[in-house]
RNA sequence: GCGGGCGUGGCGGAAUUGGUAGACGCACUGGAUUUAGGUUCCAGCGACGAAAGUUGUGGGGGUUCGAGUCCCUCCGCCCGCACCA
């Protein structure tokens, strides 16, 4: 006997058994048939998962659940971004260790996302805080350090006042810390860097080939990146102006063309030069000290006057060494890009043109626009960076800017000074070297000793994991290890001296730049990876993840796998082939009208079609409602999806993260759509109950008959298009065509009450099966327990993908919609194969057409096959 | 400021990439079933109109037999970067 309705809560668990039993999402390294990996970005384990969680894992599954159905060895794998701050926070708080707290997070996660019923392979489960995890980044650390691609380098650090630790550039947003928000100090620290500078030209350039990535986030890294080509140029410093004598000032600029616009010079406050002309003027070591102050102060930054100082030092012009430039100090110079120093042409650039206005230093256009007169062509107040040709520029004068730029280049090129060209091509980047020293105890400790006679000196590889000491307390801020009493003392390999052990840890995103390599075999013991296997498995074919990740993450994955191809542990450089960012989960907000947040399961709506009230539930009040948001736990505007599941199953959630909105979209939580995703869940139920019985009577005759021709019909064109839309990760036309085929199937069923055409029986099975089979990704708990309804046997989720039948989805009588001037007037019935002449009398047969043309004789007609016919009259 | 994206019913969104605008879902309306609510089933649902029809994809203009889609222009919203020489 069928239940009426479907028990998902009976159901889900149930079927979840089975596939463990099984083992069938096990996957196998020397599976012969072709690969397909797919990965979601791995979850940091905060403590509960979220519906982002949800909305990213389930895009994950139907994939994989598709491709294996389709007759690839999936992997598709899930693990732990187990290191990081929170953990350390949570043991600050509530006196609990960071491992415990990590692993507790874990535990609960990992049932969460089990209950979703993900086809995951659990056997390759990692967490990179596990030493058999970070045991082999240690040891590739060490082998980046012998292949050169480590640097330990004094360098101004973002220093996050907040969380006591360094940040990456990356990590500095609008002048704040990535995660505490406190104003970003600048500080000079010894530091470990992964030389990521060293791969820009190449990060940069094979951009263009992850053609299956977004435009928009291939565009962001482009932009970090910062690539640019430009001159290196030699300015010759005016004798008996320079504090010790320096005779040379090296420049860096895209606008060679620019030069005879030039009206001063200018070099960063931490310049050598400014340090060095600073020493013996008191009034410019001020003016440099204001500099940095307001330096620290990043807001201040946006809105900050262009300030300078002149050093007394004077620049001879490259062209005319009886030309010269006065050298400022300038607060608006980073030393950190280019040389640090600049010429100055304000015609040209808008922060120099603010320059010279304030400092009464005069500018010269150098550069005409097309469309004016070069005689009275002047700037006063906003730079020309256009096109034009050159002027008051004596030998580039006519030229244009490339050309210009180009001769400025071949001339001063061939002139040198001091055995040296005056000038260079070079080509810049807005790239730095990756900090990764962070004075954490909650992350992969650096395996390196300092010792005071052999310096920094490697942990041997055979000595390694260095494993985090767990006797640590956090009861005063900073690192723990580095208070600690004896894990930080150690004696030197290399002397056997009293040394000390490196107490930074690495920045958590280390962890995340190559985990996605570990899946491909997290048993190996002795090595981070094993080449054969890894290369077999990687590039990702789909990774799936938020589009916060577009620099951070994603930048550092590429230059890891590069830096892990040159010490032998990968052989390839781009780790994922396909990338989607998918869109957040975002909910409607409410206030009661103390204005305190209001948590969407206490607030009921009403409303009648065009405006929505909400009232409290329990004191009936009314509630506004805001706008509509992100989650969040401080606006109460969250889902939690163990409710969700639990009310109305995992299945129900999974369908409604997958409908309406596009998947790279923002999709908006509301009670209404789950409900209307639990109705449908019990409507599929229903609907193959009585597919099965209409298929019972099964006898092996083939479908002829109207309505058998049209269930099978309607099968084959959803198989298709829901085929068609999971390839390219367009879930939510997946659901509107599976939506589709249900109503056609019910339409059907309804027309086959009491009709007596052979092989009808046939038709619904072959449709039941299509049916359930397309719904397999989506809901896997509810498709496997329609299988068996359908008395099919197995497991669907065992079952080979179905094949379209072309043949069906061609039509032999095609409707077309007929325009009379481009304005629709009526459809005509034609043959599939009818010519042009018989589509023309068709259509002017048609007494709309005869009566729209108002006795107008036919100009044109044009026919478009399969789509349209217009008639012109 | 620079770069990118977007604008379609009450709402989320479709539109075979220049060919019937509004698929599918939500909300709503009417009817049937039900003691009632819910569920379920049937029907309707851009606007104006009784209908025929007219009109309609942010505004204006253009190309075309034909424009949501292409071009120009204006308006509005969102995202990223931001003193990068």
């Amino acid at each position: 006997m069928r239940p009426e309705r479907y028990n998902a809560k009976e159901a889900e668990p149930k079927w979840r058994k089975v596939w463990n039993e099984r083992d069938l999402f096990r996957t196998k390294n020397d599976d012969p048939r072709p690969k397909y990996y797919v990965l979601e970005m791995f979850p940091y384990p905060s403590g509960r998962i979220h519906m982002g969680h949800v909305r990213n894992y389930t895009m994950g599954d139907v994939v994989a659940r598709y491709k294996r159905a389709k007759g690839f060895n999936v992997l598709h794998p899930m693990g732990w971004d187990a290191f990081g701050m929170p953990a350390e926070n949570a043991a600050m708080q509530n006196k609990v260790h960071p491992k415990e707290w990590t692993y507790a997070n874990i535990a609960t996660m990992r049932a969460q996302l089990q209950s979703m019923g993900l086809a995951i392979d659990w056997s390759r489960e990692i967490a990179t805080c596990d030493p058999a995890y970070y045991k082999h980044q240690q040891r590739m650390f060490l082998d980046f350090l012998e292949a050169g691609l480590v640097d330990r380098k004094t360098a101004k650090v973002n220093w996050d006042p907040v969380d006591q630790t360094v940040l990456a550039n990356e990590q500095v947003i609008d002048g704040r810390g990535w995660r505490s928000g406190a104003l970003v100090e600048q500080r000079e620290l010894t530091q470990w860097f992964l030389k990521i500078t060293d791969y820009a030209e190449d990060l940069n350039d094979k951009l263009d080939a992850l053609n299956r990535w977004p435009e928009k986030v291939r565009l962001m890294q482009r932009n970090w990146i910062g690539r640019s080509e430009g001159l290196l140029v030699r300015f010759a410093l005016q004798p008996g102006t320079t504090p010790n004598g320096e005779s040379e000032l090296e420049i860096y600029t895209t606008r060679p063309d620019t030069l005879f616009g030039a009206k001063f010079m200018a070099v960063a406050p931490d310049h050598p030069l400014a340090r060095a002309a600073a020493e013996k003027n008191p009034e410019l070591a001020a003016f440099i000290e204001e500099c940095k102050r307001i330096g620290t102060a990043q807001e201040a930054i946006e809105k900050a006057e262009k300030l300078g100082f002149d050093t007394g030092i004077r620049a001879q012009h490259p062209f005319d060494p009886s030309w010269t430039l006065p050298v400022y100090v300038a607060n608006f110079i980073l030393m950190e890009y280019g040389t640090g120093a600049i010429f100055g042409c304000p015609a040209h650039d808008q922060r120099d043109l603010d320059f010279v206005n304030k400092y009464g230093l005069g500018n010269t256009p150098v550069v005409c626009p097309p469309d004016q007169d070069p005689s009275a062509f002047t700037i006063t107040d906003t730079a020309y960076d256009g096109e034009g040709r050159l002027i008051n520029s004596r030998f580039l004068d006519g030229m244009t800017i490339q050309e210009a730029k180009e001769e400025v280049a071949r001339r001063l090129e061939k002139e040198t000074r001091n055995n040296r060209p005056v000038a260079e091509r070079k080509v810049n980047f807005r790239l730095r070297d990756w900090g990764i020293s962070r004075q954490r105890y909650w992350g992969c400790p650096i395996p390196v000793i300092h010792c005071d006679s052999c310096g920094v000196v490697p942990v041997p590889k055979d000595q390694l994991p260095v494993v985090l000491p767990e006797d640590v307390s956090f009861d005063v801020p900073g690192n723990p290890l580095d208070r600690h009493p004896t894990w930080k003392h150690v004696s030197c390999p290399k002397c056997g001296a009293k040394a000390r052990r490196e107490t930074d840890t690495m920045d958590t995103f280390v962890d995340s730049s190559w985990y996605f390599a570990r899946f491909t075999d997290p048993t190996l013991g002795d090595k981070p990876t094993d080449r054969a296997t890894v290369d077999s498995w990687l590039p990702v074919d789909q990774y799936i993840g938020g589009i916060e990740h577009a620099i951070l993450h994603l930048l550092y994955s590429r230059f890891f796998t590069r830096a892990m191809k040159k010490t032998g542990h990968a052989g390839l450089d781009e780790p994922f082939a396909g990338l989607f960012t998918q869109g957040m989960v975002v909910h409607e907000t409410y206030r009661d009208r103390n204005g305190a947040w209001v948590l969407p399961g206490d607030v009921r709506i009403e409303s009648d079609g065009t405006n929505r009230k909400a009232f409290h539930v329990t004191t009936g009040e009314p509630v506004e409602i805001g706008s509509i948001e992100k989650m969040s736990k401080s606006k109460k505007n969250t889902v939690d999806p163990d409710e969700i599941i639990g009310s109305y199953g995992a299945d129900t959630a999974r369908w409604f993260m997958l409908s309406d909105s596009p998947p790279e979209r923002d999709v908006i939580w509301t009670e209404e759509g789950v409900q209307g995703a639990g109705r449908f869940v019990q409507r599929v139920w229903r609907l193959v109950g009585e597919i099965a019985d209409r298929s019972a009577a099964w006898d092996g005759a083939p479908a002829e008959g109207r309505i058998g021709t049209a269930v099978r019909k309607a099968a084959h064109k959803a198989l298709a298009a829901v085929e068609d839309d999971v390839e390219r990760l367009r879930f939510n036309r997946c659901v509107a065509h599976i939506y589709e085929l249900a109503n056609n199937l019910q339409d059907l069923l309804n027309q086959a009450k009491g009709a007596d055409e052979p092989g009808l029986a046939s038709a619904f099975r072959e449709a039941g099966r299509i049916f359930v089979q397309l719904l397999a990704p989506m809901m896997p708990h509810l498709a496997e327990e329609c299988w068996v309804e359908l008395g099919e046997t197995g497991l669907v989720a065992d079952t080979p993908w179905p094949q379209v039948e072309r043949a069906l989805l061609v039509e032999n009588a095609i409707t077309l919609p007929v325009q009379v001037n481009g304005k629709k007037r009526a459809d005509v019935t034609v043959a599939r194969d009818a010519d042009q002449a018989a589509i023309e009398a068709a259509v002017l047969s048609l007494e709309a057409v005869q009566r729209a043309m108002e006795g107008k004789p036919a100009r044109k007609i044009i026919v478009v096959p399969q789509r349209i016919v217009n008639v012109v009259a």
